[in-house]
DNA sequence: GTGGATGCAAAGAATTTGCAACCAA
DNA sequence: TTGGTTGCAAATTCTTTGCATCCAC
């Protein structure tokens, strides 16, 4: 596990092995990612720049180049918004996400190998997967 | 495994209970799921129907009904549009989608059990998960 | 200086909502 | 008959695109 600045730098150093350039928008975007303890919506992330400092697109488009640069991972969820958080490469799991409040909490362990697996016996490759666990947490029951 | 008609029978029965109605579209879009291979779009569901025979907007409603009667699942996917198939309670299985042709392909087995209960334990109520696997099929390769 | 990055406006895609007409129970 | 259902139009929500300006390298 590595320190929120080794993390950043890890960040930069990514962006700039792709030829991405490193600006404001980016280097505040990926202060908010490592900081976030759970996956954030695009909308998220912009109020929390402050509404009016960057573009909302400006952040759609650099969680794209992100996602390029294996910095984050994104993932669609069940209100057919997508989700967005560091990509951690050391270990993998999934979340358990409220259904009203939407928060979303880490639950480690995944067992999706054996699918995977199964998946590339038959034929397919690039295999990868999204899980995400839904409920009701106690503080909205 | 019951048969299509058994399938269809116990779909309307399910419907009744909830004191929804037996209309029409409904039992054309009942049939299209029941004779579907694999996951379909509302969208792809419209067309089958005929464009011009029911609206869009009907094959949606329809398709919430029949979420909240239980008749079927529904999955959102990593393009962002979500799948609806008919929910078959005896066996829990999920699915390997092509990134290209966007063709889905069932995949028996799941080990999401561990993970709910985890969940649980953490004081969540009304667990339930999406899990879907990508990846390129032979024929996109 | 030059090509990638940004902001603003506008387009797109998927899905939802309002409302009058309609029809299953 | 009457309240659920449908169709059409329009609105919403999330995300992407176009284009002129700007700035990181």
């Amino acid at each position: 596990m590595s320190s929120p600045e080794a993390k950043f730098d890890n960040a930069l150093s990514n962006l700039k092995k792709e030829s991405y350039r490193i600006t404001e928008p980016r280097k505040a975007l990926l202060k908010l990612l490592i900081d976030s303890s759970h996956p954030k919506s695009a909308d998220d992330l912009h109020s929390e720049l402050g509404e009016k400092s960057y573009d909302l697109v400006t952040v759609y488009r650099n969680l794209e180049t992100f996602e390029q640069a294996g910095i984050v991972n994104r993932m669609p969820t069940e209100s057919g918004k997508s989700l967005y958080e560091l990509n951690e490469a050391q270990h993998h799991y999934h979340h358990i996400i409220c259904r009203k409040c939407h928060r979303a909490e880490k639950l480690d362990h995944c067992e999706v190998e054996k699918l995977e697996l199964l998946a590339k016996n038959l034929g397919y490759s690039e295999v990868t997967h999204v899980l995400e666990l839904y409920g009701v947490c106690e503080d909205c029951r």
